[in-house]
DNA sequence: TTAAGGTCTATACTTGGGTATAAACTCAAG
DNA sequence: CTTGAGTTTATACCCAAGTATAGACCTTAA
């Protein structure tokens, strides 16, 4: 066993993960064993660590495994697979950033919702329904999936 | 048919949905048609619309269907019920807070990845990892769940 | 040396939120 | 009265990202 390489538990109890996750990472390409013992235990280091944690950073930022893939995989030596990285990190920031704004959006139509309820526990309360449903109408019909699919 | 009803086709093209969804929104409880016509037609009124377009705004603003269903079902005059939506929309609240501070964070870093990307075309980019794992290392593992699960 | 616990592969199942398809029935226009 | 579009039910399937389970093998400490 290489010197500073560890084995499948210290690499989840290292990241929070499990054992199946990681082994799936690896399924889908994002996360190669640095080897494997003689008997073919998967073994790993400080560097597996690192993708790990980048790739749960990456996750509950919206990039999808496959996505994730791209990111550890991009060359910097290939001109043509940092273009695609490129695409990919513009088009994940224009999401994230309507996504921001989204999120900003609602916490404050549930703030005050909040706040209605807090006041007289009432007639108050019926009005919520309204409250919302207005900055939906509001914002454009984002989840309208082109229709007339038979 | 009553006045003011309509019907399937109607609702989903005002709601931007498929027929399908709307039945699955049914099937889960979060949406009754308002009636039906002799032959078994489901018709919808305003108030449909309403509530459709409420389930996208929500599920946009990170609810599940079930949650919104509890949204949607509270009946005000029940104390019980309305003390359990307020419990939702404070949990939610949380969320929704921590993942604005998470979703700013990665856009940071992904903008600043963005701006590296497009310098020198060469040895600034494969400092990326790098770039990202500080961070995620700093928030606290939160993806950590309890292990030692056999 | 044996028992507990770690790891391996492989396969199946889960959840959330749908979509796809089939087969039957209905409705409206020509 | 036929044809095509709309609707109904039911069942099956999809994806993403896992979790669960089985059965075999390995490792370590008592």
């Amino acid at each position: 066993m290489a010197p500073g390489a560890f084995k499948m538990r210290d690499l989840t109890e290292a990241c929070g993960v499990s054992d199946q996750a990681v082994r799936l990472y690896e399924r889908l390409g994002l996360l190669e064993p640095v080897g494997r013992t003689a008997k073919g235990y998967r073994l790993y280091d400080a560097s597996s660590v690192e993708t790990v944690r980048f790739i749960k950073q990456a996750q509950r930022s919206g990039f999808i495994l496959e996505e994730i893939k791209v990111l550890l995989r991009t060359d910097i030596r290939d001109e043509h697979a940092c273009e695609a990285m490129k695409v990919l990190l513009d088009r994940k920031l224009r999401t994230l950033t309507e996504r921001l704004v989204e999120l900003q959006g609602m916490k404050d139509v549930l703030h005050s919702l909040r706040q209605a309820c807090e006041g007289e526990p009432g007639p108050l309360c019926p009005a919520f329904l309204k409250l919302c449903v207005p900055h939906c109408a509001v914002s454009d019909p984002k989840g309208a999936r082109p229709l007339r699919r038979r």
